[in-house]
RNA sequence: CGGGGUGUAGCUCAGUCUGGUAGAGUGCUUGGUUUGGGACCAAGAUGUCGAAGGUUCGAAUCCUUUCGCCCCGACCA
């Protein structure tokens, strides 16, 4: 059978994943190195991810603000391990001034800036000089803040929405008066991605906390969300740190507290990336293209009207009123009257995801059916039914369609997941080509023969097994 | 930054070794026949051959310089 996209998963997983983004327009390399322009297809699904984020982010009574892009360099200098995790991929602003020099357009050497900038790769300190100046009472806290913007990571192996050097996220960032707080809010903002992605994108996590290793360059805990591809390969898709006092004592973000003594406060991290799409894309997709989970699909259903030269003008109509009627019940719907032959609007949708196809045909017209197929099941899905009763059950399609993406990608994930019993099994299971998960006890990953392991399978440690801390997973990641 | 590639039509690439004035597939436009899971026929438009310099009667092709991109390593939301 043919498939719209080539290769398949099977035969070339990686060229499967681009080629599936170039097929369902939604993002194309940029002429700027390891940069991608995302293409509107694919921002109408951003903006639906992002708007849905933002209501959840602000119902835990964080406010948005927008700090400068650039960041002075010495402002990076302040907190040791940040540096340290950052300073080999930043980009940096040196110049304020262009000159044209011997026939080609150059930096000004006069106008070279006495301190650089870098361009932000993340926000913690620029945001910690702010909150120092904000914060000055118990009364003031909790502070709870949060960005939409890009961020720049001078990243050595780009990967359409994988990673790429620029990028678009949410930071938050929030201070606290104790401990406890900040940890419980690292907590909850990280259920609350898991919880996200679940009911949003159609994607169980595996959450747990990073181990000391794979921490954030400044945190005392991270809490992370990681997605299994379908090639079994890892991908963190979400992070929420506690950042303990690192960055309250490098900022200086103090507060009197109401027994009358200055104390410094506690700050968490957290934060979501265009990378949760490229996760979303890779997991749900197959062979013919883009699945999209309902909640995020720019257009939850496309009306091809099956036309003939003597039936168009009425049938496309028809197809108009129809696509009326199903947008008042609060779906989004595309109606497409292109001119395009059927099969081709077909393709075209089918790439590009949208999880339930109408066709109406001229004899549809007259008795009042519709033929609709869902998109995450494909032509067996195909049946005929009547207009007003895909009117009065669309809105449950939608959810049908969501939860059975879901438990798929469950299944899925249990299968992935396997048990270890020791260093020598999980070399054996890799040895033997197993992919996905493994699930090992954290203590005996501390030793040279797993540093071995690492190096000789290029696994990591994913993170801790939430329901049993002393276990943790290891897997291959992108 | 080390190792290896590559740059020719919107896209994917052939042509370079052996110099002779620009090609294929696909996409695009038009006309006709078609139309419920990728149609067919015909006609047509599209190029500073990455850039600069050199050799030559003549350069995509040979030489020199230079720039970009891709893959493998270190890094990572």
């Amino acid at each position: 059978m043919k498939t719209a996209i080539t290769p398949t998963r099977a035969e070339n997983f990686s060229e499967w994943y681009q080629n599936l983004i170039v097929a369902a327009d939604l993002a194309e390399s940029a002429p700027v190195r390891g940069c991608m322009t995302i293409k509107p297809y694919g921002w109408a699904i951003w903006e639906l991810m992002r708007d849905e984020m933002d209501r959840r982010i602000k119902a835990h009574g964080v406010q948005n603000a927008n700090f400068p892009l650039l960041i002075p360099i010495d402002f990076f200098n302040k907190e040791a391990e940040h540096v340290a995790g950052f300073a080999k991929e930043c980009a940096v602003v040196t110049h304020h001034r262009l000159k044209m020099i011997d026939g080609s357009l150059q930096p000004d050497p006069d106008s070279k800036l006495t301190e650089p900038y870098i361009i932000r790769p993340t926000s913690e300190t620029i945001i910690g000089e702010a909150m120092s100046r904000w914060v000055q009472s118990y009364r003031d806290l909790p502070l709870k803040l949060n960005q939409w913007v890009n961020v720049m990571r001078w990243e050595m192996r780009p990967r359409m929405f994988l990673r790429t050097s620029e990028f678009n996220w949410q930071e938050g960032h929030n201070v606290f008066a104790t401990h406890e707080e900040a940890n419980a809010d690292a907590r909850k903002m990280h259920k609350m991605y898991g919880d996200y992605m679940r009911e949003i994108l159609a994607i169980p996590s595996i959450m747990g906390e990073k181990t000391p290793e794979e921490r954030f360059a400044g945190a005392d805990h991270t809490y992370t969300l990681e997605h299994i591809m379908q090639d079994g390969k890892a991908l963190q898709a979400g992070t929420s740190h506690d950042l303990g006092q690192h960055f309250s004592k490098s900022f200086g973000i103090q507060f009197l507290g109401n027994d009358g003594k200055l104390q410094h406060g506690w700050t968490t991290s957290w934060g979501t990336t265009t990378r949760m799409m490229g996760s979303m894309f890779m997991i749900h997709s197959d062979d013919d293209g883009l699945v999209l989970p309902p909640f995020v699909a720019p257009y939850q259903v496309v009306i091809i009207p099956i036309t003939r030269e003597d039936t168009a003008e009425k049938l496309n109509a028809y197809a108009t009123e129809l696509g009326e009627k199903l947008r008042a019940t609060g779906v989004r719907v595309l109606v497409d009257t292109s001119d395009m032959r059927a099969p081709d609007k077909m393709w075209k949708w089918i790439k590009r995801g949208i999880p339930l196809r109408v066709e109406i045909g001229a004899r549809e017209m007259e008795s009042g059916d519709v033929t609709i197929t869902r998109r995450d099941i494909g032509r067996e899905s195909k049946r005929t039914i009547q207009a007003t009763d895909l009117i009065a059950s669309v809105n449950n399609i939608m959810t049908d369609i969501h939860n059975d993406m879901v438990a798929r990608v469950e299944k899925r994930n249990a299968e992935m997941i396997h048990d270890v019993a020791d260093l020598d099994a999980l070399d054996a299971a890799l040895a033997n080509g197993e992919i996905g998960f493994f699930r090992i006890k954290y203590e005996m990953t501390t030793n040279e023969q797993f540093e071995g392991l690492m190096e000789k399978y290029k696994i990591t440690r994913r993170c801790l097994d939430d329901r049993d801390p002393t276990y943790v997973f290891v897997a291959k990641s992108y």
